[in-house]
DNA sequence: AATTCAATCAAACGATTGTTTAGTTTTGCA
DNA sequence: TGCAAAACTAAACAATCGTTTGATTGAATT
């Protein structure tokens, strides 16, 4: 193995994701990512510092997407937030790990540091977004809504259902009630995706019937 | 004190939600509450059954109350939804620490019966707001959403707002970005309230104009 | 008054926590 | 080849973890 420091925030991504900051053992770590307990001390300084380190390198991957958006599709703010809303659909269900560690953190605030990455990292893309809804509001296509809210609305249905499908038959169930056949991560994906889209539709667009 | 199992449930419901489950210990628990560390095998048996009590007994406050609206706004399924997002929105907002713990322990999945409490609670009031919608689109008055996602939207966007809007300055700044004075819990709440509102009115109501 | 039983306590249990130490191996460069 | 720096290790560190023990208190019952 060479890069034993990434390979450490790889699995440490995995396990705090999968049983929390607190729940989860610089030995239970070490273990699993197959390096020695004073691995982690030694590159990175302490735990607390490894979930910084995590939040900070993968964090990066999701900052600048957002932006480069706007070349692309140019001067068609719809088109954008149909990406924009894909783009978030795809980067919670790939990275259901990162985004609890992301989302814990902000919730129980412990860490400062860390919070402090968080906030800065969620303040640039809310910010990217904003710019988006509010030239489509000024262009004339997008009613006057309340961006902060709307942005809010879009992130929070996300999280909501793929934390929620990942957990009990029940709340399974609930989600398809009738159909028996097994129910897939890309089914709930294109479902929340097309439930989103339509609700933005009605929601943002000016209707000129 | 008379009631001190009752306290130990009050003040666990706190630290449990403040700092996580493995990041309250029994030692910070007995203390906050006044207590000898012994009492919490004695009256629960263990840490984890603590959680489980508070589960049971605080969750009841919320079974119950969904179905009361029945009988109340008899037959008026956009009042019934206007009620149910009231009732959300004030649920979050006054038991955040409960409310913590409970979508805690569902992202983390590791207490089986914990979250096996936690499905039956939120599979109960969620067949009770799909009974509501149901009834709306039976009668004509709403469109023909896609329920589950329509739930999911609601307590999502709730949750996104009221767990960030306790975070950090930038964040806090992005809610409310000219105005310099204090934003305070009950206008986040208006705020949530009135998005909801006027969401649910377009994604639902059929417009007969 | 004697007995019973739940409530409470300080103290100790072994296990595990994150981190450090002191020593060894490996690596890259002169 | 020699040597210094980096990488790595096993072992120990003190502290804390959740839980249990065994004794003591208090109030109610016989």
């Amino acid at each position: 193995m060479q890069d034993k420091r990434g390979h450490l925030i790889e699995v440490a991504e995995q396990l705090f994701g999968q049983y929390g900051f607190e729940g989860t053992s610089i030995r239970q770590l070490a273990k699993e990512a197959g390096v020695n307990i004073a691995m982690i001390s030694y590159y990175f300084g302490s735990k607390e510092k490894l979930v910084q380190a995590i939040i900070e390198t993968k964090g990066q991957r999701f900052q600048n997407y957002i932006r480069d958006l706007d070349p692309v599709e140019n001067a068609d703010p719809w088109r954008k937030i149909e990406k924009v809303i894909e783009f978030y659909v795809n980067m919670f269900s790939n990275n259901p790990h990162f985004q609890s560690i992301v989302f814990r953190e902000v919730a129980l605030a412990q860490r400062s540091e860390v919070a402090e990455s968080i906030a800065k990292m969620v303040a640039g893309n809310m910010s990217a977004i904003r710019q988006i809804l509010e030239e489509g509001i000024q262009a004339g296509v997008f009613r006057q809504v309340d961006v902060p809210m709307t942005v809010a609305m879009m992130v929070g249905t996300i999280r909501q259902i793929l934390q929620y499908r990942r957990i009990s038959d029940q709340v399974l169930t609930f989600f398809e009630p009738d159909s028996s056949e097994k129910v897939t991560e890309s089914m709930i994906r294109d479902r929340v995706y097309a439930f989103l889209v339509d609700l933005f539709r009605q929601h943002l667009l000016i209707r000129n019937t």
